[in-house]
DNA sequence: CTGAGTGCAAAGGCTTTGCAAACCA
DNA sequence: TGGTTTGCAAAGCCTTTGCACTCAG
């Protein structure tokens, strides 16, 4: 049995071809990604699945926590595995988007909840600037 | 001469009524507000402005680095005054927003420049919990 | 006066909704 | 079979564009 179906088996999702593909393109892919990448690259194998069922399976994998939904000042939003704390380096040139992990993020969060009695579940954190090619 | 007046001036954007009035209501309010937020406080001040001239006029604005425009995984800008350093405490509950400031993050900015190798030019950092009111 | 700013209408991009047909369990 | 999922069409938001009119300098 793939990964693919176990996972979506124990979130109580029927398993289909389309979850199936995008579930697998979500793995394959690092960098967070937006719904037309997501249909061009099922078109790529053969794959139709019309954008709105996309919509649709995001969404269902959004509410399962499978994925995170984030946002780069695009006016659009982006998708990818929910995993480790992790944050993004955005090139403002080349559009290029990389991972970033282990920041120090957790000691901010609790000086936030004493000062501010405030009870954080999630943050984001982004940083745009020039990646290393585009520096030249 | 009013602060309105002199920053339009000093950004070579010409003086009219609703940029000045858009500038008021800016500095008037603490929380980043959407373009409808802004039509409603200039109608409820009897300044009748379009709301495709306040995209305008929020477009020039940011232009010239007089304000910020951010996301909250809303689908949609919300703009402030660009000022110094802080970053926001979204509620999810009542979706009230609170400015924090002086973050550590020039810390992490730097260990990233030194390993990927980025150029940091600005980062979004926001934290989504529950606010003190909505964790009773 | 003259270029910049504005209003109105329309279009564009991303996302959601409705409903019938197809599909998984 | 029975309830989910999907496709297609349409609509809903937010935002941008075009063009004529108005206004600030």
């Amino acid at each position: 049995m793939s990964d693919y179906k176990h996972i979506l088996q124990k979130a109580n999702l029927k398993v289909t071809h389309a979850r199936e593909a995008v579930l697998m393109y979500l793995t394959e892919t690092d960098a967070p990604v937006d719904v037309l990448n997501i249909v061009a690259w099922l078109g790529q194998k053969n794959i139709n699945v019309d954008k709105v069922t996309v919509y649709r399976i995001l969404d269902a994998f959004y509410k399962k926590r499978i994925i995170d939904r984030i946002e780069f000042g695009e006016g659009k939003f982006r998708y990818e595995l929910s995993g480790s704390d992790h944050h993004h380096l955005i090139c403002e040139q080349c559009g290029n988007i990389e991972d970033i992990s282990d920041c120090n993020i957790g000691i901010l969060e609790k000086e936030i909840a004493k000062k501010k009695h405030f009870l954080v579940k999630r943050h984001a954190l982004e940083f745009y600037g020039l990646c290393q090619n585009c520096q030249r």
